[in-house]
DNA sequence: ATTCTGACGTGGG
DNA sequence: CCCCACGCCAGAA
């Protein structure tokens, strides 16, 4: 790209988003906090937004702090986002992850 | 430069 | 538990 380096911003939070496990979510805050930037919560969504369909990008498996699957209106379909967590073995139900808090992956802590 | 919006989070009622 | 208002930061018009 050009004269300006890579959005390390943006890398980070793909670097983060990446070491997601398989069939486990975080949340966007959570993500923001172990870059050091807790209230940037809103850019890492932004960052997503970017990330415009990488596949190496599981953007599926962040969601807000409640669970709620806020971003599948951005996906290509209706509950394409849906259908990739519950894929994974991920319930969720109206756009709400079951037992989200069980299946919550804090990067500060396990990582 | 100003204003609004947004894939968020926290706190108070 | 739900609802509301505020704070935050980056980008678009």
């Amino acid at each position: 790209m050009g004269i300006k380096e890579n959005d390390n911003f943006f890398e980070r939070v793909y670097e983060v988003v990446k070491l997601i496990p398989y069939g486990r979510v975080t949340s966007y805050g959570a993500i923001a906090k172990c870059l050091g930037a807790a209230r940037s919560a809103r850019m890492v969504g932004w960052a997503m937004n970017a990330c415009g369909g990488r596949e190496d990008v599981p953007a599926h498996r962040v969601v807000n702090r409640k669970g709620i699957l806020t971003g599948k209106h951005h996906f290509d379909g209706t509950n394409l986002m849906q259908q990739l967590l519950e894929s994974e073995g991920v319930e969720v139900i109206d756009n709400q992850i079951i037992d989200f808090k069980k299946l919550f992956w804090d990067p500060m802590t396990e990582l």
